[in-house]
DNA sequence: CAGTGTGAAGTTGTTCACAGCA
DNA sequence: TGCTGTGAACAACTTCACACTG
């Protein structure tokens, strides 16, 4: 691994991050083809980007390439999943049971992205008390009595005029990560780790792109 | 509006046009409270981000702000919401009625910010024929018959090995953009729009922050 | 020579500094 | 004084150019 490939804070930029689930859904399905090697310049062409970007955004991890022949695959696919965690799997915690709440209790990807909801919170007494694919509802108030020694992860769903006071409680409680799927961006102690994941952010980029042309 | 902070290519900025929807949520909490007036220096303290960047961005669109006042809550609102497409209600269809895509069929969230999904579309004999939401469900193969001239977003949720296949049968069809759900990148004709919303390149950066501290 | 790996150049985005204003 | 608005300085990211390797 190169130093000049690192930066200063030591951190892997957002970008390459964000660019690396790419590539290893790609590599996935090369692997599935039976293809044994791959090399950045063939990455690239597929996926439309630069072929220099491919292995600098590969130097961030641990593995090297043999010249003419690329990378094997099989391996490339292991280190990626591990340096971007997907192999551990961390408990996280679901506040807010609306839709989107709900959805993402149904989504199976996240289980195997190494994220496991172990259980969900909401105020709605709808909801409470009952299971979505064996996930327990529990009211907002009982979280109190939850370990959250194990429990790192809270994942945000809740309304927009909720989201900061939700998370005020986690932090409290001892959260380290916080995904925060509302619109707002919400102020939290710098050393937790806040994901922001607007679906309305994407939409609003589209929309200006389908605008400019 | 300036015409320095207008790029050659006359484009607004890709992170600027991300962070429009969480001042957007900002100002209609501030709007609920009773807030007249609004000054990027506040929304700027309030969200954790530069005043600078604020001000930035709000003079991408056609607002202008009042020395010392600020910006008027009601109007600045009303010209973001218009700048990001949010008040004219696009149609859409969604492909891959699985979990994530069931998901979007039910988030109500969507219309509100100018996207309706009007039909969907399945392989599944499970999901064919049934309605979620007032949405009708259809076979994929379907497709052709359906108007593809009011429809110009097709909403991409199916599974990874067959996100390319689709993508292409759209763009045949004519379809203007694509919401990629999938975390491969698609290859299309780059007059489509494409815009890549891959849950797991969050969860990636997320993990990765939480290693590094 | 097709591929990796890397420093340097170029581009894009962010932050600073300050002019102008009420 | 507290704010907007903007050019200039700075930092981050991307692309280019090229040395190196089997």
């Amino acid at each position: 691994m190169s130093l000049t490939n690192r930066k200063k804070n030591n951190q892997v930029p957002e970008p390459a991050l964000r660019r690396m689930p790419c590539y290893l859904a790609y590599l996935k399905l090369a692997q599935k083809e039976g293809l044994k090697h791959i090399s950045s310049t063939l990455i690239a062409r597929d996926m439309g980007v630069d072929p220099t970007q491919v292995t600098k955004d590969l130097s961030y991890t641990s593995i090297v390439g043999k010249t003419r022949v690329g990378y094997e695959v099989v391996p490339l696919i292991q280190v990626l999943e591990d340096f971007l965690g997907f192999t551990v799997v961390d408990e996280a915690y679901l506040f807010g049971v609306g839709s989107l709440g709900k959805a993402l209790l149904h989504d199976h990807g996240l289980k195997q992205f190494g994220l496991k909801v172990v259980a969900a919170f909401d105020v709605d007494p709808e909801v409470v008390g009952k299971t979505i694919e064996g996930v327990p509802i529990y009211h907002f108030e009982e979280l109190a009595t939850m370990r959250a020694e194990t429990v790192k992860i809270g994942i945000l769903t809740v309304p927009v005029d909720k989201a900061q006071e939700v998370a005020n409680r986690l932090v409290e409680v001892g959260i380290k990560a916080l995904w925060n799927f509302t619109p707002v961006r919400i102020k939290v102690d710098e050393r937790v780790v806040v994901q922001n994941t607007s679906l309305y952010a994407h939409l609003a980029v589209m929309f200006n792109r389908m605008k400019a042309d």
